[in-house]
Formats: structure tokens, C-alpha cells, sequence
DNA sequence: TGTACATCAGTGAACGCGCGTTCACTGATGTAC
DNA sequence: TGTACATCAGTGAACGCGCGTTCACTGATGTAC
């Protein structure tokens, strides 16, 4: 095999970066070669540095990416449900603990074991901070609104916080800890807090 | 440098597993090797399989005894606040957002890379889970001891689990945002909510 | 207690493997005339 | 439009590295008499 037009050349590129996205999400950063991403994508190893100086340009490209998907996600779910008078947050959390593929994986959980212990300042990590604030007042968002179109109870700042904090800790909970039922009923509590904040809830 | 001591032996054991602990908790399992662990312990990387089948076998006797150690802390600190009539839940939320040095990293944030992608039943998989959720228990029975003396207002089980997922989650987000403001907020939120839990909070 | 021998904790080099990256090469594509 | 040449996307083997694990070896420790 020759070398392929560039047309083909961009769409290799693109398929590249799509495998890289769902592989990342599915397996982690660290568990994926270059290899493995190029076999997905229909090509084989070496011609990965004609598209990309390294794996970390990969793994950024992929990050604004899949946190550019999932903040567009999130906004239509919340706004969808808000112009449809049903709660917008209550929407976007229990889309946000659907059943997943595992290459739909929330970037937040998958890439932190990537991020976490890289030092302050490089642009992957910069990178990632900055998208999941982003989703945050996406999350923010979506409580205000509810509650501005009367859908929802009232959320101060700490509540909505406290949410958004609950919201992600049970999807990381949920991802190492084997144990169903649990996570069903921390997903469940979450959930029935998005609800309706102030409620004491049921006490099985 | 020929054979040690029986009494040397263990007690080189016991220092392989103390440097695991701490290096571990630091790094991640997967970002420290048999030889760091060793050269730690002061010994040199052949000596291992002396002392353990494999690296997953040194794994499991730390995730026992990190998670012990966390389990007995979590207990001691709210039962030393909730016996000096203060409240106990406030006090091992906030022990648990102290700064910490690497080596003291939470096992719940710390281990979690290296199971979530292990299959269910794995044995590292179900030591991880379930002394997770007996950290689980320990909050929860914090949580109900210091509202049953008087010293917080009481707290639903859905509360305390949304709290809970609350906590871990914001010290999952500290470990991998750089933005410290926006990390000080959700800390000081979750605590504030601990603290009050049906209170509005305050809109800054 | 003293001696001869077996044991085995620890050493450090080596093995096999997978990884990120490099490189000489191929041949279709793009370009210049 | 056709031809000659340069370009460069993609190949697949190789490199260097770090890892978990193995192994022949050393010599102090433990044991048997």
C-alpha cells in the first residue's frame, strides 16, 4: 500500500481520533497503546506520528473531544427536559447514570487516573480542569433553570454543589465498587435529592 | 550479604508492606514498581518473591491494611468528637479534607484506578469493595450517633448517602482540578451540609 | 558445647514482554512542465 | 492531456526502556549429631 490521498489522510485522522475516544473511555488512557487505538481505526502503528508528535497530543485532541460531546449532551438533556415543563436537573442526573456503553464512559472518571498524577501546569491537566468546571455550571445551569421555570424546588449554591459532588462520586463509586445494590441506592438517593432537595426522604 | 535472620525476615516483610502502603496511597499501584517498593524497604527487587507470590499478592495485604487503618481512623475521630459532645460527623468530614501528604491519600481515591478495570470477582476487586463500604458504615454511623446525642440535626438515610457520595466525590475532583477556589467551595459546601443539612446555605 | 551440613533470605543479572517512538522503505498521489 | 518527478501517508521491523518475574549464586543462619 501507497500513500493515500489527503482526503483519506484527514479521514484516517478523524478515525483515529474517534477509536482514541472510545477506546480512552473504555480501557483508560494508560491501558490503550497506539497500537491498539491504530488497529481500531483500520491502520497500523507506524504511521501514527504522520497525524500526531505524540500520544499526548492524541490524548488532548480526544479530551476537548469527548468533554466538548459531553457538555453538549448535557445541556440538551437539561434543556430539552426544561422546554418540555419536567425537571431539566433531574433529567441530566438520571441520563447521567443510564446504562453505558463502556466507550460512553463520563470523561471526568475516565481520565482522572490519566491526570491525576501528572504535575500543575501541563496542558492535559489544565485541559481537564478547565472542561469539568465547565460541565459543573453546565450542572448549575440546569439547576437555576428548573427552578426559575418552577419545575423544581429552589437550590441554593451549596445545594446545587453538594449535588454535583454526590452526583460524581457515586459514578466513580460505581465504576470500582462491585456491589449493585449499594450503587443503586446511592443512585437512587442522589436522584431523589435532585428531586426535591429539602425532603427528608423515606427511610427503608 | 548472605541469609538474615527469621526475626530479620519478618520484619523486612513488614517494612516491604509499610513502603507499599505509603508509596501506593502516593502513586497509584500501577505507577510503582516491585523494585521502588523494595528500594524503599531498603532492599533490592530479587528478594521479593521471598515474601510474596506476585505483586497482586503484596496489593491485597495492603488494600487490607490501609483500609484498616483508614476504618480505625474514621471511627477514632468521630468518637472522640461526639464524646466531647461536638459533632462528630463535622469532625470526620473535615479530617477527611485535611491537607494530606501523598502517602495518606484516601485507599477509597487511591485504589480505584488500579480495580475499576478488573473483573468482578477478582479478589482485590471484593477486598476493595467491601472495606469501601465499610468506610461506608463508619460515616453513616457517625452521622447517627452525633444526631442521637444532640449535637447535629438528624439526618435521612438519603442525607447521609448523598453526603457521603458528596465527600468522596469532591476529594476525587481535588485530586485531579487544579483550581484550588473552586475545589475550597465544594469542600466547604459538603461541610457546611454536613454541618446543617436542611439549611438553604448561603448565595455568595 | 562444638562441628558439619542443610536451608534459605537476599543479591543482581537476565528473561520475556509490551510499550512509545523511529526509520528505511513502498508506491499511489500531487505537481510541474 | 500526458509525462517525469517529488512528495508523503502508511507499513512493519527495529530500538530503547521499564516492567514483573526467574534464577544461579552467596553466605549467614538454623539444625542435627
Amino acid at each position: 500500500m501507497g500513500r493515500s490521498s489527503r482526503q483519506q489522510a484527514e479521514l484516517n485522522r478523524t478515525e483515529i481520533v474517534k477509536a482514541a475516544c472510545a477506546l480512552f473511555r473504555e480501557r483508560g488512557v494508560d491501558n490503550v497503546s497506539i497500537a491498539d487505538v491504530m488497529a481500531a481505526a483500520g491502520l497500523t502503528a507506524g504511521g501514527f506520528y504522520r497525524h500526531f508528535a505524540s500520544k499526548e497530543a492524541l490524548v488532548n485532541e480526544v479530551l476537548s473531544t469527548v468533554f466538548e460531546q459531553s457538555s453538549e449532551r448535557w445541556k440538551q438533556t437539561s434543556e430539552t427536559g426544561t422546554a418540555a415543563s419536567e425537571d431539566g436537573l433531574e433529567m441530566l442526573i438520571s441520563h447521567y447514570f443510564r446504562k453505558r456503553l463502556p466507550a460512553q464512559t463520563c470523561p471526568i472518571l475516565a481520565f482522572a487516573p490519566y491526570v491525576s498524577h501528572h504535575s500543575t501546569g501541563e496542558e492535559t491537566v489544565d485541559l481537564y480542569g478547565s472542561h469539568t468546571e465547565a460541565l459543573y455550571r453546565h450542572f448549575r445551569q440546569a439547576a437555576l433553570q428548573s427552578a426559575a421555570t418552577g419545575s423544581h424546588p429552589a437550590m441554593s449554591e451549596q445545594q446545587i454543589q453538594v449535588l454535583f459532588a454526590a452526583m460524581i462520586g457515586t459514578a466513580f463509586l460505581a465504576q470500582s465498587v462491585d456491589s449493585p445494590e449499594w450503587i443503586a441506592s446511592l443512585k437512587s438517593a442522589v436522584l431523589a435529592q435532585g428531586r426535591c432537595p429539602a425532603d427528608e426522604g423515606s427511610t427503608p
